[in-house]
RNA sequence: GGGAUCGUAGUUCAGUUUGGUUAGAACGCCUGCCUGUCACGCAGGAGGUCGCGAGUUCGAGUCUCGUCGAUCCCGCCA
């Protein structure tokens, strides 16, 4: 090694430094060799540098250059230059300046990488796995990193200030039955016998409240040996806190307070409190979904009322049954093909639903497959409840109610990305899910079966309410229990 | 546990519908040229057991069956 340690990351030089030598070091990010001049830009985590090798008295240095290709890992000295006039790159922070090398040092070569390291990749999620170290080098991947980072403190800092203590609690724990599968550690100690993974915290955090530890929360990893979703894992963190004292003002006062918080901090986003409120009941009749996404209207409405005693079975016999009739309306759609009308109808099928009415509303009026069995009051109440128009296609399923209104949820999401409701630009729409079922009905068994196992009920009236109470925003759900 | 889609160069994909010459593209990689590039440019080049196995056929990347793997969804989970 002949030269110092390093005396400036790679995103921090600007004109200010211009005459001083500094030592870098970091990853060939890109590599341009002109022939008679050679840019190296050189990528940390904090940014990249363009550094030059010039023609002159340089044949040594060329020649130790001559070799290095993208993720070689480098240490060079030199002396910060303003760049000449029509070279300053705008596009980087650093780009009034660059560094002229003097002395120049392959700290690693590198292999050719299997995938360009850069923010829109294009490598399967099982390639960048593989070789995740080169994955977390792209940008994105360091932003995200550190706005995880971001995050956590804030949460830190906002609840301490709130008088809440952070504990950490047991991750070796005996088995407590709560919704999911336990993961399951074999015990050394005790031949035959397991510890499990905890799904939650509960019941720890539950002897915190009994031990006086009012005010209690933990950024804690979670395991629930369930099958995968693409937004779901077998590991996660969530914020985990509980109370004692408090009544349910308090805890969505706490919750909003640092949702605002998180936005202002990490967004410079003024987010608009009280967070708007929708019952269970009203997220599944207007959205079909316990999580629904507002950035979009597309509102389900029911119309048992205006198809009473109708014509069409279907619609009759759902009555009958204590079922739902549920619609929405896609406006502009009415000239969908069948091919489109079939693929939504076997999306409707997939989540349950018997089938899927469509009613296109052209220019010759109401067309549907049922339109023979309904009367003109009929149609006229549905166009109307609708407040449909030409040129709409409107949907309906009729059946068991949550299954309908699942399919349904399943159906508008669908419209919502063929229609690209969803703009890239779009607000967050945050929402508070309250009131949700302690009990569910169970076909198979044929009884009322609890959605949610308190495991200590003389306590559970907190925790119930952090578990009936779901945050959504952007594109991305965050889930508080 | 069930369903759908996919598997071709280092990578991302086209080609499979309708079997037929030497399986292509882009990026990446290698060599050479190039004194201000920054997605550098120009010229040339290498790189393939078409996931694997069996079958049908004169002939299979393409059709059939099996198998392995991946992704997404339902169940599950909340």
């Amino acid at each position: 090694m002949l030269f110092n340690y390093r005396t400036h990351t790679c995103g921090e030089l600007r004109e200010e430094h211009v005459g001083e030598k500094v030592v870098l070091n970091g990853w060939v990010d890109s590599e341009r060799n002109l022939g008679g001049v050679l840019f190296i830009n050189l990528r940390d985590r904090y940014g990249v540098t363009q550094t030059v090798i010039e023609p002159g008295d340089n044949s040594e240095l060329f020649e130790t250059a001559k070799p290095i290709r993208s993720e070689f890992v480098l240490a060079i000295e030199g002396t910060v230059r303003k760049r000449p006039e029509g070279t300053i790159n705008e596009k980087m922070a650093t780009g009034h300046v660059d560094v002229l090398i003097e002395k120049l040092d392959i700290l690693n070569p590198a292999d050719t990488p299997p995938f360009v390291i850069k923010d829109d990749v294009d490598a399967t999620d099982e390639l960048k796995l593989k070789y995740r170290y080169l994955d977390l080098r792209r940008n994105e991947m360091q932003r995200n990193m550190l706005l995880r980072h971001k995050m956590a403190l804030i949460a830190r800092n906002y609840l301490t200030d709130k008088n809440f203590l952070e504990v950490e609690t047991p991750v070796l724990m005996k088995s407590t039955p709560e919704g999911a599968r336990d993961f399951l550690v074999p015990s050394r100690i005790n031949k035959g016998k397991f510890y499990a993974l905890p799904q939650s915290p509960q019941t720890y955090k539950q002897l915190l409240m009994v031990s006086g530890f009012d005010r209690y929360f933990q950024i804690v990893k979670c395991f629930r040996d369930e099958d995968l979703r693409a937004d779901r894992q077998l590991e996660f963190t969530q914020i985990d806190i509980e109370m004692s004292f408090v009544d349910i003002p308090q805890i969505f006062e706490l919750v909003e307070g640092m949702m605002k918080t998180f936005f202002s901090e990490i967004k410079g986003y003024d987010l608009e409190l009280p967070i708007p409120r929708l019952s269970y009941q009203e997220a599944m009749e207007k959205y079909g979904s316990d999580k629904p996404d507002l950035r979009f209207g597309l509102e389900m409405s029911t119309m048992n009322e205006k198809l009473k005693g109708s014509g069409f079975k279907v619609f009759s016999d759902t009555i009958n049954n204590n079922g739902i009739i549920t619609a929405i309306k896609a406006e502009g759609c009415a000239e969908y093909s069948r091919k489109q009308l079939d693929t939504l109808t076997d999306l409707a099928k997939k989540h349950g639903a018997g089938g899927l009415v469509w009613i296109k509303l052209k220019e010759d009026g109401f067309n549907s497959p049922i339109a023979k069995f309904l009367t003109d009051e009929e149609k006229e109440n549905i166009v109307s409840t609708l407040e449909a128009k030409q040129g709409d296609l409107i949907l309906m399923i009729a059946g068991k109610t949550t299954t309908s209104l699942n399919a349904m949820g399943a159906v508008r999401l669908e419209m919502a990305k063929r229609m690209e409701l969803i703009k890239a630009d779009s607000k967050p729409a945050l929402l508070w899910v309250t009131d949700f079922p302690l009990f569910e009905w169970d076909d198979e068994t044929e009884r009322y079966t609890l959605c949610i196992t308190p495991s200590h009920p003389q306590i559970s009236r907190m925790w119930n309410i952090w578990n009936l109470t779901r945050v959504r925003f952007g594109p991305e759900l965050m889930t508080w229990f």
